[in-house]
RNA sequence: GGCGGAGUAGCUCAGUUGGUUAGAGCAGCGGAAUCAUAAUCCGCGUGUCGGGGGUUCAAGUCCCUCCUCCGCUACCA
């Protein structure tokens, strides 16, 4: 039985760089997931954020020639201003400066303190410091980091985390919880990691001071994945709300994550919370990287997909359709213009919105704008009515498994039959035959599968479909029933045209990239 | 090096525990229709299912081996 409360977060996102596709993709599939889960009528907190410690950040912020503190408020901006760009409805936004993460943080690490998972000690070896990570002399290549960053020799003294003591409290957790990391093949990559070891992670530093000070030993400062994964309690009210094991959203809670940052949240982020007494959460899901036109997404290839030019050019509704269709979750994809264009045009406008239009406008043309239930059914009725709630249940099912592009093929599938009824039904010849029951039938049949697919298409498409509702004039709860009925007598409102065409002639792929003006 | 994934129609991919002539979408070609944004609907695929070998009455589907690509991870002489 599924809970009818969920807590959905994003990662927070690294203020050291503007927002791409990518952290549009994410925050994208967590704003539809959540509409989806209200649209259930579950209660649903749904919260993202920005991630503003750390050596990188204060080092950007030296170069850019201004203080942390104003860099970090101009670069989260940046975060916060793409929401209404990409229709995102959160409940909370998070930044890892603000006090109520401080208090949560602190009080976070006197927790795993006292329970003796901390202890002083000394760490030397070569920090990346782009990647806030340490190497030892023979992980180097060439002179740097494997992660690609320059490094600088380092001894400090720093607390450390026993990690090493949670292997099979780990190793249970993943073996009680086969749905905790989502899809499978990233959960055996967690557990064959987990099994080769794991060693006591340094958990502060001393060589930077933007970031949030060890209690009663300030020189040291947090390291700054565990400083941005408490994130996830502060937002749900740690710790104020101590006893997040009893806490419903914290019981359902659901971080979305890039593949790039899965051992942070599916080893190290347990292990944390295990050390302070509070359950993990209860799924990680991950999702794949976008290359773009065919090559990874780089600034100095200059191709990088700006998602506010695309939400300026087509509309927010064509991007979180065409993100979430074009890729299975998980999966890496490309985003390609062309293709963009080709899912706009084949399905927006050329299956879904021209239905929706050659519909309403016939019933306003043709029907004097009502439609009107009668029995003059067929046999082709209930095989269409029946081939459309399968459809949806279908892409009910995809939707819990956070299964995004084939829940949008089914509702494709659900499309596709409408028009096929339209087109065999032809209920413009019932019009010229005078047949106006066996019409009034079709298109009330008709009106009513379209509505309920409208309906499901709302987390998706939330702008589009809340007009084509309006446009049918039918009441509606935010609320997706697959076998809804609608009113015997429907007095449509006015048809208009919801998605136009892009002709790809008058663009090209640099019109869609960002522009380098850092 | 270890572990894992993938290699199927021009492109993107489905193919459950091995079982009828290997499928879908997109693109392409032909037709129908005209309510509609020239949208829609119908019809059309002779693919060495990466190569080779094996098990079986039967393999894209299992086993062995090789090749290519990708991911995670480790590191030696």
């Amino acid at each position: 039985m599924q809970s009818r409360s969920v807590f959905i977060t994003t990662p927070i996102y690294y203020v050291n760089a503007k927002p791409h596709i990518g952290h549009a993709y994410t925050t994208i599939a967590c704003d539809i997931f959540s509409r989806f889960r209200r649209m259930l009528f579950h209660d649903v907190k749904f919260t993202t954020g920005t991630d503003e410690h750390g050596k990188k950040i204060e080092q950007s912020a030296q170069n850019a020639g201004i203080i942390t503190q104003l860099f970090v408020d101009q670069h989260s901006q940046l975060f916060r201003d793409l929401l209404p760009f990409l229709n995102i409805k959160i409940d909370d936004f998070i930044r890892t400066t603000e006090a109520r993460h401080k208090k949560a943080v602190e009080f976070f690490w006197a927790e795993i303190k006292r329970n003796e998972y901390l202890y002083l000690g000394e760490y030397s070896g070569w920090y990346d410091i782009r990647n806030e990570a340490y190497f030892s002399e023979d992980e180097l290549i060439d002179g740097k980091s494997p992660l690609g960053g320059d490094v600088q020799y380092m001894t400090e003294p720093c607390y450390f985390f026993r990690l090493s003591a949670f292997y099979d409290q780990l190793m249970n957790f993943y073996e009680n919880n086969p749905d905790f990391i989502m899809p499978l093949h990233r959960r055996n990559e967690v557990i064959s990691f987990v099994q080769q070891g794991l060693k006591d992670l340094a958990v502060t530093r001393t060589t930077f001071k933007w970031g949030i000070k060890v209690p009663k030993d300030p020189k040291h400062v947090v390291y700054v994945w565990l400083d941005a994964l408490v994130n996830y309690l502060t937002l749900n009210g740690y710790p104020e709300n101590a006893d997040q094991n009893r806490d419903v959203f914290w019981q359902n809670s659901v971080h979305f994550v890039g593949k790039e940052i899965i051992k942070f949240h599916a080893v190290y982020w347990p292990a944390f919370l295990m050390a302070a007494g509070i359950r993990p959460p209860k799924q990680i899901v991950v999702h794949g990287w976008w290359m773009s036109e065919g090559e990874k997404m780089s600034k100095s290839i200059g191709n990088v997909q700006d998602p506010i030019k695309y939400c300026k050019l087509f509309g927010s509704d064509s991007l979180r359709y065409y993100l979430m269709r074009e890729v299975p979750f998980g999966d890496d994809g490309n985003f390609s213009l062309e293709n963009f264009i080709g899912r706009h045009n084949s399905f927006l406008v050329n299956s879904f919105g021209n239905l929706c239009y050659r519909l309403l406008s016939f019933i306003k043309n043709h029907a004097d704008g009502v439609v009107t239930k009668h029995n003059t059914f067929t046999e082709d009725d209930p095989v269409f009515d029946d081939g459309v709630n399968r459809a949806l249940a279908a892409a009910m099912k995809e939707m819990h498994q956070y299964a995004f592009s084939k829940c949008l093929e089914r509702l494709e599938d659900a499309i596709a039959f409408a028009n096929q009824y339209i087109d065999k039904q032809k209920p413009w010849a019932l019009k010229k035959e005078g047949n106006i029951n066996r019409m009034n039938t079709v298109l009330s049949l008709l009106l009513e599968k379209t509505y309920i697919i409208t309906k499901f298409l709302m987390p998706f498409i939330p702008i589009a479909a809340e007009k084509i509702l309006r446009q049918m004039n039918i009441p509606y709860e935010p609320i997706i029933l697959l076998k809804e009925r609608i009113p015997e007598r429907i007095n449509i409102g006015e048809p208009e045209i919801v998605f136009t065409k892009i002709d790809p002639a008058n663009l090209t792929a640099f019109d869609v990239f960002a522009v380098d003006d850092d």
